[in-house]
Formats: C-alpha cells, structure tokens, sequence
DNA sequence: ACTACACTTGACGTAAACGTCAATCAAACC
DNA sequence: GGTTTGATTGACGTTTACGTCAAGTGTAGT
C-alpha cells in the first residue's frame, strides 16, 4: 500500500505553498522520489516536513533544521561517531535549555502582565457601576 | 547618579557589533540620548536591549519583539486600552505556549537520542575491553 | 481537438537583519 | 600640533527564506 502525498496535498495541510516545499527540498531537508516529472512524497518526507516546520517555529534556521533531523538519522556504527554525535547533541540541548529559560521568563511575564490588566479592568468596570 | 553607558560598552556586554545596536534603534526598539554627536544609553535602554536580545533568542522579528516591548510601557488608562492590550497578550500567550510545546518535543527528542548514543558507547567501550 | 488543471523548471524580486566599507568628526594623549 | 582612539552618518553588499511571475509539460474531461 505505502501512502503517497503530492506536493499540493501537503501544501493543504500544513498551509505551506508549494515553493516553500520545493525550496525546503532544495535545501535537502526532504528529498521526494518521482513519478515521471513529479514528486512523490512519501509519510517519511512528511515527518521530515513537519520537524522542518517546528524546528522553524522554534527559530532555528533551515540549515540548523537539517542539522538536527539529518543527525536522527545518520549512522552511529563507529565509537567516533558516536561521540561527535554526543558532542553536537549537547551543543544543541544546551541551545534549547537557554531557549527553554527565555521562554519560561516571558512567559511569566506575560501572564503577570494579563493578571495586572484583568484586575484594572475589573476595577474600572466596578466604577461604571457606581 | 543615573548611571549611562557608551555604545561600545553596550556592544562588549551584549557581544554585538556597534552597527546592530544602531539598527536597533533604526527600528525603534531603542532610543538613546545624545551628548553631542554621539549616543548616551540610560538603564532603560539597556533593558530594552537585552529584551531584544532574549526575543531574538526565542526567534521573534525585531518587529514583534518592539511590539511587545512597546506594549509593556504602553498607556493602559482606558478600558478600551485595557481590553485591546488584553488581546494582544493573548495572541502571544498561545504562540508561546505553542512554542513551549515544540520545546518540549524537541528536548525530549535530544534527550532520548543522547541517552542511546551513551548507551552505544558504552556497550562499545565494553567490547574492546574483552 | 480543445480546454482546464496540476505540476514542472527557471529566473528575478523582496523583506529582515545586519556586515562592511568610506568619509568625517571630536576629544585626548604625547 | 600631529595622531591615535572612538564616535558619527551614509551607502552598498549579503544571507535567509521564500514570493512571484513566466513558460512549458502532462493528463483528464467534453
């Protein structure tokens, strides 16, 4: 069976032109076979797609994303590989922990500063009343 | 007192060039004083840039990271004010909240394929001692 | 056979976020 | 008073991530 995708289907579904799907191919984050001229893409270039598309909301450029996903699945036979894989594994969470932070602290900012808000507004409301 | 700093300070703390401090007042994120010719940058400044700074870091534009760096030092005397600020915040509460959530996956995703390699390599390491 | 529609490649355009000169200016040291 | 040192304002260049035509190809419907 394998299911299959044209370039349009997942354009659809993750609200994605198709040149951005073309360019994200360009940039060898996803690599579609063909049937004659056109693409096919099978579940394994969606997924791709789909980490390309968070990676992307996380900030991270799309060489970085190619980086990451390519790194999932390359080989680790050798000890060598193994530990240069480790070194740019912690490269990168350390990258997400810092984001990790940042985010956390906006985060709490924002909600302190919706708190602050609702409760004027309330009080304001209170007043209209009076 | 008031404490101030030159642009080259600036740029040496922050580890930018003096060029993106400059850009970034172009976009109006930061409005030094001047002394002459040259900028004076207040605490405030200061705090704005390493606002800047940690919006960038969680991949915002420089044009979102003003909006939302504006919006902290708007005026909120209105309910109309109160309740527009409201939903501004709201809208970049679930982006990062979405965010979070990418964040989340990706970390657990590092972690576990760090904790495989780590095992691999041990396993390895076993072997050439036998 | 003609049209419509989806797909293709190719090329140029564009916004964001600076980098990289160049020319100038002003204060400060020797 | 000449010269480093650090600041200034242009102005053009660059990378990333696509947008936007243009022109052609392939297949399905009428």
């Amino acid at each position: 069976m394998s299911v299959t995708f044209t370039i349009s289907e997942l354009a659809r579904e993750f609200d994605l032109t198709t040149r951005a799907i073309r360019f994200y191919e360009d940039c060898g984050l996803i690599t579609p076979q063909r049937s004659g001229r056109n693409r096919v893409y099978t579940l394994r270039d969606r997924t791709r797609l789909k980490l390309t598309l968070r990676g992307k909301r996380l900030g991270l450029t799309l060489a970085e994303v190619k980086e990451l996903v390519d790194m999932y699945e390359s080989p680790r036979d050798t000890q060598p590989q193994l530990k240069k894989f480790l070194v740019v594994l912690a490269t990168h969470r350390e990258q997400f922990e810092q984001q990790m932070a940042d985010l956390h602290a906006t985060l709490d900012e924002v909600r302190a500063q919706e708190k602050e808000a609702r409760r004027l507004l309330a009080l304001g409301q209170k007043k209209e009343q009076a």
